[in-house]
DNA sequence: GGAAAATATGAACACCGTTCAGTAAGTTTG
DNA sequence: CAAACTTACTGAACGGTGTTCATATTTTCC
C-alpha cells in the first residue's frame, strides 16, 4: 500500500516547507525575526502545527543548519578544483571566508549559535558539521602526504587552519573589529591578508 | 552643596549594584537567565527601575562587558610578566586561552554575543576592548622591533595572533569542537598544542 | 456509513523586554 | 512648620516569545 509511502513523503514536504521558510527569513530579514510564529504566518499554517514536525525550536534550527553545510559543501565542490593540494586548501580557506563575509546570518547559525547544538547530545557527534570537515580533512592529509605543510598531525593543522579563518570571520561577524578602528573596506582587506599570510606561513 | 554629590554618587552605587547582580547571574546561572526580571529580583528592586539608570538591555550589557574587559586587563597585567617580548607573547596567548575555556559565559559576552555591541554605534570605537587590545599591540610591537616574530605589521600581528586564539576558544565554548569526536581532554590538549604550534610558527 | 486514526488549531501558560501613569519619599521654598 | 516641587520607584499593562493541550477537522480503514 502506497499510503503511509505518500503519507512519509507529504511529512518530508511539510518539513522541507519549515525548513525553507525559515531558511528565507534568515537571510533575508536576519534570524531574530525568525520565530516560530513569523515561520508559521509564512507558510499559512498555526504555530502549534510546527510542533507536529519538530519537538522545538533548536530541533528545527538544526535542521535548517543542515541545510546551511549543504550549501557550504556545494561552495566547497565548485571552488576547490586545484590539482596541487596547497593550492586547494588556499581555496579552501578563501571559499570559506567569502562564505562567511556574504551570509553572516547564515555562518552564524552554522558556527557562532548555540541553539541548533543543543539538540547534539554530549559525546555525540555534530552531523551536520561531518561532510564540510571530511572534505577539509581530505586536503589536509594531501597535503601533508606530499609534504607541502608544516604540520605533524592531520587533525591539528585542519583544526588550526579551521580556528584562524573562523576567527577572523567571526570577529568581523561579531562586530569586534571595530576595536581596530578601520574602515570597511580596510578590515575586509585586514582579514584577506591575514588570512593569506597564515596560509603562507604553514606552507612548506 | 553636597547633595547634588551623594546623589550622583548613589546613582553610580545602584548602577554597580545592577551590574554586579547580572554579573553574578552571568558567571554561575547562564546568561540565558540573567533577564532584566531577575536581576531586579536579585537586587530588591522592580524590573522598572533598571530602566531608570540603563535606556535598554543592551546598554547594561555593555557595561556587564566593560567590568569582564577590566578582569581580563587585571588577569594580562599578572600573567604577562616576561621580560622577553616573545615569551610575554605566549603568555598572552596562553592566559587568553585559560580566560576563555574557564569563564565560558563571560567570554562570550565580551567577544560573540551582539547585544552589548549594539551599543557601539557604527563607525564608533569599541572602547570596551580598547586597554587589552592596546596591551597586545604594545606587546606585538616589541615584537616587531625586536624582529622576534614573522610580520611586516603590527596591526596584522595583532589581529592574526587574536583570531587564532579568538578561532580556537571560540569553536569549543560554541561546541564546534564536536565535529571531531575528541573527548574533553583530548579537546583541551588540541587547542593548547595547536595555539602553541601558532606561536611557534610565528617565531622568528 | 461509521469507527478510528492522523492532522491541524485556538486559546492558554509562563516567560521576556519595555513603557507609563501613578505613588511615595526627599528637597526646597514661602 | 506646611505647602510646592522634584526625584525615585513601582504595578500594571503591551506586544512579543516558545510551548502545550483540549478540541475540531480531515483522512483512512473496516
Amino acid at each position: 500500500m502506497g499510503i503511509t509511502e505518500r503519507k512519509e513523503r507529504e511529512k518530508q514536504e511539510m518539513r522541507k516547507n519549515i525548513i525553507d521558510a525559515a531558511m528565507h527569513m534568515f537571510m533575508h530579514e536576519g534570524y531574530e525575526d525568525a520565530s516560530i510564529r513569523k515561520i508559521a504566518d509564512k507558510i499559512e499554517y498555526s504555530p502549534a502545527t510546527i510542533y507536529l514536525y519538530y519537538k522545538d525550536k533548536d530541533e528545527l534550527l538544526y535542521d535548517v543548519q543542515a541545510e546551511c553545510f549543504s550549501r557550504l559543501v556545494e561552495v566547497f565542490k565548485e571552488r576547490t578544483t586545484a590539482a596541487d593540494p596547497f593550492e586547494r586548501l588556499i581555496q579552501f580557506g578563501e571559499a570559506y571566508m567569502d562564505f562567511g563575509l556574504q551570509n553572516p546570518q547564515v555562518y552564524e547559525l552554522m558556527f557562532i549559535m548555540k541553539a541548533p547544538m543543543k539538540t547534539v547530545e554530549a559525546c555525540e557527534m555534530w552531523k551536520n558539521g561531518d561532510d564540510a570537515f571530511a572534505l577539509l580533512v581530505q586536503c589536509m592529509a594531501e597535503c601533508m602526504e606530499m609534504g607541502r605543510v608544516k604540520f605533524n598531525d592531520v587533525l591539528q593543522g585542519v583544526l588550526s587552519v579551521w580556528a584562524m579563518s573562523h576567527g577572523l570571520i567571526s570577529l568581523e561577524v561579531c562586530y569586534r573589529m571595530k576595536v581596530m578602528n578601520l574602515t570597511e573596506e580596510q578590515v575586509k582587506a585586514a582579514l584577506y591578508s591575514s588570512l593569506h599570510h597564515y596560509l603562507d606561513t604553514i606552507k612548506k
